[in-house]
DNA sequence: TTCTGTACTTACCAAATGGAAACCTTGAAA
DNA sequence: TTTCAAGGTTTCCATTTGGTAAGTACAGAA
């Protein structure tokens, strides 16, 4: 009993944590741009993904590495010649953000009327008799 | 041709606000715990989404109110009586979400694998010739 | 008359996040 | 001999995040 509970206290920490590390910001454009793209450079990847600073970038990309959903390959020439590309998990894994990104595309509209309807209300609200 | 350029990136802005606003920890916490839950008060979705503060969770919620995704519902009594559930929109992101969820529950092992292999593996590796 | 329950809101504060920009490495080209 | 390239790393710093704890509102119970 202890064990089980202990068990399904460990699964839970653990799946907050992935939860963390991959419904991150950078981590989904990055999962989208190599899903697209393929095999890409460092500086390539940045242009594809936008927006993103090298530090962000370096950070996201080894953390994606650690757990293994990308590989890293370092080609030893000068000046350094980096490629990087999903894992079969990494691809598995963008494939369940799928439903999530069309999700967007497609709720994208209804959103924004809802947040402008929200704002519009007047701020106190109570349930109608 | 402009205006399919600033469309575009009018709607790419969107996206990641929405990835943004719906790839957060909570926000996918308090989805999961209303899809399973129905209609649930402010104090029972704290204890159900567990280690959340009242002001993230408020914070939450509010968010979520004003993309549409859950309704809050105000019984004008005292004490107070506010109940919260998932709105169409919102029954659908957690279904999109859905795809996310297996694959963390079906991965998790091979995650921390990754993890610990590549935490023992050497500092500075070059691709072999 | 003080206490309780519920759902907040606010103030305070420490820690984490993340951007900008400078620095680093090394061989080759100008 | 200065410059450049690619892919970082590091430092500095402002902003954001988010927790804790206290305060608020108000009717009914004790």
């Amino acid at each position: 009993m202890t064990d089980v509970l202990e068990h399904t206290a460990a699964l839970e920490q653990m799946v907050r944590e992935m939860i963390d590390a991959v419904a991150d910001r950078w981590t989904m454009l990055v999962l989208e741009a190599l899903e697209e793209h393929g095999e890409v450079r460092f500086t390539r990847l940045a242009e594809l993904v936008g927006g993103v600073s090298q530090k962000m970038l370096t950070k996201t990309l080894r953390q994606m590495e650690r757990d293994g959903l990308v590989v890293r390959t370092v080609h030893p020439v000068i000046p350094p010649h980096v490629e990087y590309r999903l894992t079969d998990m990494g691809l598995s894994l963008s494939e369940a953000f799928c439903g999530v990104w069309q999700w967007v595309e497609a709720h994208q509209e209804r959103v924004q009327v809802a947040r402008e309807e929200f704002d519009a209300r007047p701020k106190v609200m109570v349930a109608a008799k």
